[in-house]
Order: structure tokens, then sequence, then C-alpha cells
DNA sequence: GTTCGGATCGTCT
DNA sequence: GACGATCCGAACA
């Protein structure tokens, strides 16, 4: 299985529940930062309302969701960036963001990164994996991920296996249109302390895996 | 342990 | 000039 036939030929939020559990690995020739993704959102293009890409709207901030299926797009929120791989054909601007993994290849690296915050705090937002990684500007987006420092490994004996994967509303969204705003298009593992906002009255047995 | 409000800056109008 | 696909610390329980 490579990228391109992965990131596409596929609806988008079916990829996004297939990618729940797969190991996501920064690494750029030092050492190997990252781990199993624990939550992340479809974006599913042009009709959709939560979107960048809303009405076909493009601009350089979101050239990313344009380009082919397997593509990195990240942006900046505040003082934040975010992490999305583009999916479907060119010009198909649909997208997946990895929200949150639970850390498991570089955590003291990952903690310095993120000031000293450790636990769940190290990695259960958008925004601290990329700290995490140590990631604060664009310089991959664009990239294709097998040409970025980048790995998302789509070996299925590597994938770890969840008890069970919720689909839920997105984080976030303006209500605008409660109709998008309330689409189940945010999986996660459930029970995983990695996943945002997770309770701690709501953490499952082993994180949540089998 | 959970909720709440302010911080802060790239991006588009 | 206004607005977020957020984060953090302070306040309260």
């Amino acid at each position: 299985m490579n990228y391109t036939n992965y990131f596409t030929n596929r609806p988008t939020d079916e990829i996004t529940h297939d990618l729940i559990g797969r190991p996501l690995i920064y690494n750029e020739g030092k050492e190997k930062l990252g781990g199993y993704i624990v939550e992340a959102e479809a974006y599913m293009g042009k009709d959709d309302r939560a979107a960048h890409s809303y009405g076909g709207h493009r601009s350089p901030a979101n050239e990313g969701l344009y380009r082919r299926g397997g593509t990195i797009y990240i942006y900046a929120q505040r003082q934040y960036f975010f992490f999305d791989v583009a999916c479907q054909e060119e010009n198909e601007p649909q997208g997946i963001l990895i929200r949150a993994i639970e850390p498991v290849w570089g955590i003291d690296t990952m903690i310095k990164n993120r000031n000293g915050k450790s636990g769940v705090l190290l990695t259960n937002g958008p925004a601290k994996m990329m700290q995490a990684f140590g990631i604060h500007d664009k310089n991959w987006n664009l990239h294709f991920l097998s040409d970025s420092p980048f790995i998302i490994d789509l070996e299925d004996k590597h994938r770890k296996p969840a008890q069970e994967i919720i689909a839920d509303k997105r984080v976030g969204i303006n209500q605008s249109d409660p109709i998008w705003a309330n689409k189940k298009l945010r999986y996660y593992v459930a029970g995983n302390p990695y996943v945002s906002d997770m309770k701690k009255r709501n953490y499952a047995k082993n994180n949540g895996w089998t």
C-alpha cells in the first residue's frame, strides 16, 4: 500500500477511521519522534461548512488541500500549527486533521520540546503534537508525505487495534451550520487518555487498546 | 477535577 | 481590523 492509493479511492471519512491506531512518526534525521494516532477528523471538501475549502475557497494558505492525496497541509491558527493530510485527487480539496497521538518514540525529547510538560498534556491536541515534534513553522507544507520527515506507517501489522473507535462531532466548529457542525467526522479511541478533552472518569482499561 | 476567559498572530477582507 | 479546525493558567468545586 502506498500513500497515493491509501489517501484516494475511498471516502475521506473512511480513511480517517482507518488511520486510528496507526503510527505517526516525525524524524528529521537524529531521532524518531511519535506515537499511535488516537484521534483524527475528516474535512469533506467544498460542501463542508467547517472545512477551509468550503465553497471552493482557495488561497495560498489552504493550497495544500487542493493537492493530491498524501500531500501535507500545515496551517497556522493563532500562534499554533496544525498537521493535515490532503485526501482524494488533485483539486478535490478534502483532508484529515491529525488531532492527537499516544506518545511512544522519543518521549524525552518531546517533553523537552513541550517545555517540560509530560503525561497526557504532551500530545493530547493538534497544536500540542506539533510542539512535541518541535515544529514551529510551515516548512513541510505542500510536501508529499514520502518527501518529508513524516511517516504514517501503513503496515497493517503495525496498527494497534482499538477496543472501540468512536465517531463524534468535530471540535471547535462554528455552529452557524448545525448540520455540518454536528456530523460525526471525528474518530477516536474510546477511553484513550491522549484524546483531547478525554475525562479521567472515562479512561478505559489498557488505554482503550485490545 | 472541571470550567472559564484571555492570550496572540497568520491570514484574509 | 477581525477572526479562528487552540492552549494555558487561574478560579472554583
